[in-house]
DNA sequence: CATGAATGAGAATTCATTCAT
DNA sequence: GATGAATGAATTCTCATTCAT
């Protein structure tokens, strides 16, 4: 029974290094530019192995995007209950989805455009970050709504879109080190952008 | 003589076929999934031709994005003077940047993707992806500037980030069409967060 | 532990077939006629085989060329030493030599010529070849000496790259059969040939 | 007429523009490693004026070949005349032998390798070069024989054999510079090896 | 006759995957 | 279960040769 045990760690642990070693490498030089030797050696294990814990690299790929994903939304799920709760300030609010958006954003640029791109080319890679962006839309909307409930279904959508690419831009931005900005002061003028949108949608209607 | 000028024709039409036919095959299949025998077939050549005219995919991927670069930027340069001589008013000036940016937004979402994508792969993609990016970002400095002579460096980089990733966002989801939702209501609303966020900025000081 | 030592043999084994199946093409067909789908065919290995162990063609032949190296120059230097002490006669010396090119020359005419030719056109082969020849030519310098200690630096230098010549050439005679004459009466006469020169030689001094 | 007289001399211009191109980079970079493109070009005249001259490439190489022998056993022959008239000094006949074989010796190291190695591989090409090498060796037997006119058939042909050998040797370590030696050193002992030989045979008989 | 764009057969090379040890 | 040698389909790329202009 013990034994039992520490085999299943044991398994679970070589499966992490493969998948540790194949998110690096999927990120520094593309899914397509890594091949199944490469990732097996930079883990530390045989190829023989490699096959073992993982059907192949697409399988991989996928192990790695689902786990990803159940470790991220949490978070985000979680923040938002004690942002509503504790906040009646929008401001508050804002940098709360914000701060929380850049900090599950565990996600290596890299890795991200690698699954942006395999979603062109793989349907249930698509549907599975479909999903797992929708879900994050439908968190952006359900602020903007906690902030303004008049707004219409137009406004909703579209203010979404925005706002999500504004954040999602932001976020790269900042990970990719494109620009030597300081995140405090992007989040900041983040929940400026958002907040005067807000008020401005407000007086309209 | 003649005949220099007409064959000269024919290079550029059958090096145009091939650029065609291999962004299309970029975009929609991506560009590692892309073979050149592929490319060669769909633009109607043999694979000799495809190796006449580019060194090898690469140097094909390169000259589709100078040759877009080059075509993209010199609009946006122009269309905007003419509006800031014939418009005082502020939200014509940002529609007309974000209209224009729309219009010359000829990257279909895909290969947009697939040059992001590479650029972290490849120095040269990288570099050449880079300076465009910083010349549209360099053109909405312009323009926030031009609305807000007072604004600081490090506030007018990070709104610069933030009005670039909310426009190119939201230029992708309406071509990419995840969202059905109306281009012009999206630029309207474009308008009202980038303008708002102006106003906000103005009450401040 | 078992299984590596079985393993490393099975890979020298493949190794070899494909090594061997090489020169043989090589030395028959010409290097440049010779395709890495054929070697591995003749070899009965895949493709993939031939790139595991060889990086090239090229690889290959350098591998072949070094290995024919070390195998055929030290039987060359050992042959050398006991006939130097068995015997004081210079024609047995003489004999000696050359019967050790003979035998050492497992080189096939066509092998030798590949080599010879890319050793024009690849600096490396170039360089590993003129290695080899020249530690024969030294060979034949030390022959020459000890036959005659009194021969100058530039006779002993145009005298070996004579006996040198004349021993190559008459090698590859016999070998591709050009001429059907018998290899021991022309063994006979290339010693007669050297050892008439170092007499003249004696004569004149 | 004056204008097809005139016709004719540029074509054959152009004709030889082509094969001295062609034996230059044959001689270089190898007859394999060079292709047509690079002929005409060096040639200085277009791929398709090349495909106008010669059929393919292996006839070019079958033209420059014969062009060189016609060129080259003249020579050989006249020498043998003036030699064998004006001169009953066995060392005078064979140094001219010597001396005629360097001088008619225009093929560059590379290009006779080319066409040895080629020989190999196409008949035509090994047939018309072993024709040369015969008529050279017949060339040797003559010599040979004036020399020493009681030679066995047998020692004759190993004779004959050495000699060649030791001869085309010489050549090209000369021509190749492979060591620096000085040619008409290297001709003196080749005379002492050749005289000394056919002395130690006269006495043998 | 000269030209060089176009061709495509064929050679070189990669890499995901299998399977005997 | 672990290993890595072996596989071969798929891809990239070259170049002799043709033919319309």
């Amino acid at each position: 029974m013990v034994k039992h045990v520490s085999q299943e760690k044991r398994r679970m642990e070589t499966k992490k290094k493969i998948a540790t070693a194949a998110m690096l490498l999927f990120s520094t030089k593309g899914y397509y530019k890594t091949n199944s030797k490469e990732i097996a050696k930079n883990a530390g294990v045989s190829i023989g192995s490699f096959y073992t814990y993982f059907e192949d690299k697409r399988a991989l790929l996928l192990d790695i995007l689902n786990t990803y994903i159940q470790e991220a939304l949490p978070i985000t799920l979680e923040a938002d209950h004690s942002s509503s709760i504790y906040s009646d300030d929008r401001k508050v609010i804002l940098k709360n989805l914000i701060e929380n958006s850049f900090e599950s954003h565990h996600f290596t640029l890299g890795f991200y455009q690698q699954v942006t791109m395999l979603s062109m080319v793989d349907e249930e890679i698509g549907t599975v970050f479909k999903e797992y962006k929708d879900r994050i839309l439908l968190r952006i909307k359900e602020v903007l709504l906690s902030c303004e409930p008049n707004l219409s279904d137009d406004h909703l959508e579209a203010a979404s879109i925005i706002v999500y690419s504004a954040i999602e831009g932001s976020i790269h931005s900042v990970k990719f080190s494109e620009h030597d900005i300081d995140a405090s002061l992007l989040i900041n003028e983040l929940v400026r952008f958002i907040d005067s949108y807000l008020s401005a949608l407000q007086a309209t209607e």
